[in-house]
DNA sequence: GGGCTAGAATTGGTCCGTCCAAATTGGTAG
DNA sequence: CTACCAATTTGGACGGACCAATTCTAGCCC
């Protein structure tokens, strides 16, 4: 497999040192020649770095130096980012990235309601249905749920919506799906949650199905975030043991 | 006041051109050599300008030619700059923007009461009793509302919801913001709506006021969208007559 | 006529060195 | 202590060169 560019590699370095703290906002980065030098690398490639560090809304560059932005002014893009700065995901992030997408859900799937042609409501009806079997594999299970989370998103009828939505899966999607589906919780709740709003759904109940998308994806980021936390929990112990080796 | 770089320039140009259907998903980008000479300047600035390009996830850089990203694949970035193809913006983007926003604050409300500390809690309840009046102008409406929007967000105490947030409000306020304030709606519902949220904030009652928020907020979609239609509607007959002048 | 292959052409990636305008810094004088 | 100025450092931009990767085209074969 090809490497990504040079200025892929650096910007992508400068940013998770960014978002770790390593410079407070306001505070001025390192000078491109000084960059350069670190990096061993061209002045250009440092600048094309420093440019995608700039859309991503995480530094300022202009003359007599480039400087970090507070992190509410950046991209939401960011997000996925944040993901992947250790080993394991911070759950805190986990947690607020599943929380957000509650609400996109909520107001998707009333929308939806409103909105999706009779096949559209037809096949997420299906998804819901098969998302009630008791018998699913989790990873079979969490297929669904990708699936009716852009489904949903995209039955809405709305791109800024479909935009957010995309903003906050692919983090989940490309860093922790594959955890997501080995790890068992108990998903009775889940269960419950999905029936019903499956049921409101069919029956093209918005604000009840609404309420009950919210409710499954409430439930979804508890249990997420738990699963998160165990690692941490059980990591934070192996990292204590090699310390004392 | 200083003018941008010439990436910025370059970036800002051509995200427009993609934005306005110049080039169809997949299609290749001009080369860089080729942009370097219809913009009279340094391929290394073309270069920048591209890298900003990838980053906001309309196009995807690498040998053998850049290509344009469907939209679905950009950053919720690019919907401020959605707003700003034409002289007026796009109706339709105005639609779909505040819609967005109704689901984060009635996600944003929820979660406001459940976490908000005294203090937060009084600040936003207060906020919501000025605009209960009747007697506020236009201007200090819209700046009640752009600060119940943002403390509501920050009072989620969810970092991801900011970010949301901000990915939808940044478009309205540096660009059509000064627009609305000018244009008086009929705003009675409006002030039903208010009333409700207010009632129920002050009650801390969860659902009822997330509820209230997202009426308030289709409210305020519709309307604000209306004026943009209008808009629309009357430059489109200046511009018939241009035409035929 | 279509498919395949090889070579040419074009593409992006990277580098070197240079120069200029804008901002910062440090020293000095009042 | 403050203001000013010169020196230094910063980002912005340029011209040109070279290389690896991809695309395109022409020729050949079935």
């Amino acid at each position: 497999m090809k490497s990504a560019p040079l200025s892929e590699r650096i910007s992508a370095e400068l940013r998770d040192e960014i978002l770790r703290g390593r410079y407070r906002p306001g505070e001025r980065l390192p000078s491109e020649r000084d960059l350069a030098q670190r990096f061993e690398v061209h002045r250009g490639a440092v600048r094309e770095a420093l440019k995608k560090l700039e859309q991503l809304g995480l530094a300022k560059i202009e003359a007599g130096g480039a400087r970090v932005n507070p992190l509410e002014e950046a991209s939401l893009d960011v997000v996925r980012h944040m993901l992947t700065l250790s080993d394991s995901p911070d759950p805190r992030v986990v947690y607020e990235v599943f929380e957000a997408t509650s609400g996109v859900m909520a107001l998707g799937v009333r929308l939806c309601l409103e909105r999706a042609s009779a096949e559209d409501h037809q096949q997420i009806s299906n998804l819901l249905r098969e998302l009630c079997q008791t018998e699913l594999t989790r990873a079979r299970e969490f297929e669904l749920f990708v699936e009716f989370g852009e489904r949903v998103a995209q039955a809405s009828g709305n791109t800024v919506i479909m935009l957010v939505h995309r903003g906050l899966r692919i983090g989940i999607l490309e860093n922790i799906y594959e955890e997501l589906v080995l790890v068992d919780t108990d998903n009775r709740e889940q269960l419950e949650r999905v029936k019903e709003l499956a049921l409101a759904f069919e029956a093209r109940e918005g604000p009840a199905a609404s309420e009950a998308a919210y409710s499954l994806a409430v439930d979804m980021r508890n249990r997420m975030t738990k699963i998160f936390e165990a690692r941490l929990a059980s990591s934070g112990a192996d990292t204590d043991r090699r310390n004392f080796s």
